[in-house]
DNA sequence: TAGTGGTCTAGACCACTAT
DNA sequence: TAGTGGTCTAGACCACTAT
């Protein structure tokens, strides 16, 4: 692996020691110059590695005062279990659920995507993009990112069939899945996608699922549109 | 704005010219050397604002080749990583925690809120509107209507100190509770108590909190700054 | 006042693309 | 082969925080 950047492999370092807890949640990381100083590094190169784990929501950067390890630990666990699947609304709702591939493409992945499926800028994923419908209507627009090292040649009709069936067939199993949801005003080409007209809200919903050994599957991001979706959770 | 870091204002420059079609869709930009010399900063000054214009979906790196603007039509799942960018950096860690009141007063239920609370519409209510901050940002606004039945002569400062409590010492326990969440664009009262610009996003929460007998005690309406707050969930 | 992250410089070498 | 973005260096000064 020594052919990857460096600050790539000091970003890995970093999380894995975030993950261990060897920098335990709500500490203060050693100061960029210090820890540049431990990896041999400029501090700007540094600063690159700490950039990508800020973005993950690693780490918090406070100007002045120093870099912290969030703790995400406690947003999480204090509400919301059980969040409702898409199928699982639609039947409640007596709608039948349905799906349309837009997009079904092989690349290079993107900074973001790479970084939250945990993978190398020139390790190739797969793109899914689709419609889900329910009853005829279209209610959200997902946007699925594969690392092909995980699925290797499978294809559209495999792929429609069931990512995670297909997953499973080959022996791997299902870990946690981490969220966060949002709200925006969507662009022109997914209010097309959710016959949205522009100006109207939609959810946005960001989840990477990972297998039971913590790697990451896959990256979702999905749209769905704001008077005909919402979230169901239940507390207790 | 001179005080703006250079490498922002290069980027609203940029951001500006493609927009204008200075720099048109699917063109090559200046190498960075250039723009470097041109805007008279160091090169690794320019590529900072290329990156946040890169990250939005606007701009398109391609090695060894140049950068290029990115053909919107064409590239969606290249276009849809802008919206998420900024608002990750808002997370609510790390802040102080504010509210303060709006409106508290005694009234009628609306039929929304009688039928939510499961009470009659000549029961009294108190409803209570406040603004919860961050850091002195305004982050939601939140209504909440409980009936009178239940907290009495309960008065702003009570409310303030903290209505949970107030219920614990009163012998109340809580059960459930049960949240929908969606999108919206919310109104001109709701944008000017969270500080917002009518026509953006946010999040619409509407709660209903039940005692352990199953009688619902609360009702509660939130509105989350769509750029400001955002919902994290891990599933297992 | 000492320490921190934010910004910025003026270079350098690399692998890759395009010709 | 010339040009490009990717990475990296070894500094510097700034505003801000914490004490």
């Amino acid at each position: 692996m020594s052919d990857m950047p460096i600050f790539l492999q000091i970003r890995d370092d970093l999380a894995e020691k975030i993950r261990r807890q060897h920098f335990k949640g709500g500490s203060r990381l050693p100061a960029e110059r210090v820890l540049a100083e431990q990896y041999k590094v400029s501090r700007m190169t540094l600063r690159q590695a700490i950039a990508l784990l800020v973005n993950q929501g690693k780490l918090i950067r406070k100007p002045g005062s120093g870099t912290y390890v969030s703790d995400q630990e406690k947003e999480v666990s204090e509400n919301l279990k059980g969040i409702t699947s898409f199928t699982q609304i639609m039947q409640s709702q007596g709608k039948k659920a349905q799906s349309k591939f837009i997009v079904f493409k092989r690349h290079l992945p993107s900074a973001i995507e790479a970084s939250n499926l945990e993978i190398d800028r020139n390790e190739e994923v797969i793109t899914i993009e689709r419609v889900r419908y329910g009853d005829e209507e279209p209610i959200a627009f997902e946007i699925t990112t594969i690392p092909v090292s995980l699925v290797g040649n499978i294809n559209r009709s495999q792929m429609a069939h069931g990512l995670y069936e297909y997953l499973e067939d080959r022996g791997f199993h299902f870990g946690k899945a981490v969220q966060e949801i949002s709200a925006v005003v969507p662009n022109e080409i997914v209010c097309k996608r959710l016959n949205l007209t522009l100006g109207q809200a939609a959810l946005f919903l960001r989840q990477t699922s990972y297998l039971t050994d913590d790697k990451p599957f896959e990256f979702v991001k999905t749209y769905y549109a704001g008077d005909r979706y919402r979230f169901y959770l239940e507390k207790h």
